[in-house]
DNA sequence: ATATGTGCAAATCCTTTGCATAGAA
DNA sequence: TTCTATGCAAAGGATTTGCACATAT
């Protein structure tokens, strides 16, 4: 693992402080863009040689995603999925094996929206086309 | 807890044997339009007085879902909501409380959608808008 | 010094599973 | 009978928590 600097000044831009274990942790999930589970990127973490406890990688995943950092997709009900890629985006969804997919923003456009009721604000869209094989 | 035929009907229909404990289940969260857990299923038809362990409550929940008589959400990435709902809508979802809200299909409209990937097809869309607080 | 972050294991939450019993076809 | 469903408790996976230790400011 290299170029940890420019991760460690995403982190710092973020307002969050960038220690050794939160750098290692960003820098696999915003290596690529990618969508990984909390264990995942532990084990992959672990695979390359690296010391992370599991706490600490869900409470840095928990705060990277809280200051939006990286994006934290509910793509099953089952666990966290965690998105490199914060701009705005859709995904399709394998329902078989729940694999992600990403769908550029031109791809979706819609023609009409609720507006939000009253003394609320939008946070954000999240929109999973599920996908079956033929 | 009545009208229990109509229920059993739709159970039939859906191919699923209406055993009492499944017509009770169903019931619970076909009464309304809203969107229930599964511990909350469990927790009103214990305090109703009826007697359906967890377990079935899970397994006809699931079933359920399967025969498409009800609709699971992946809401949030920790739980599984089951909404009374099964024609297309979309929902709204306060980021804090987590609470759903329906959207009314006309709502929503797209302009455009990405086609399916080769040898996919949609198996279904689930819409998100999170909310929060002004 | 004082705040904050880390690691480990235990605890918690949600869901599934194994298996004996009960009920339906 | 024979197949299917139910209930209980135990097991399982994902995530959080408590607390002592280590590290940063």
């Amino acid at each position: 693992m290299h170029d940890l600097e420019p991760i460690a000044a995403r982190l710092s831009a973020g307002g969050i402080q960038p220690t050794p274990q939160r750098v290692k942790v960003a820098a696999m999930l915003l290596a690529e863009p990618q969508h990984l589970t909390a264990d995942q990127i532990l084990a992959r973490l672990r695979a390359a040689g690296e010391r992370v406890s599991k706490a600490t990688v869900y409470n840095t995943l928990n705060l990277l995603a809280e200051k939006g950092v990286v994006r934290q997709l509910a793509a099953d009900g089952q666990r966290a999925w965690f998105d490199s890629n914060v701009s705005p985006h859709f995904h399709f969804q394998d329902v078989e094996t729940g694999a992600l997919t990403d769908i550029a923003p031109p791809e979706v456009q819609f023609e009409r929206l609720p507006p939000p009721p009253p003394g609320m604000e939008y946070a954000g869209i999240e929109l999973f086309i599920r996908l079956r094989r033929v």
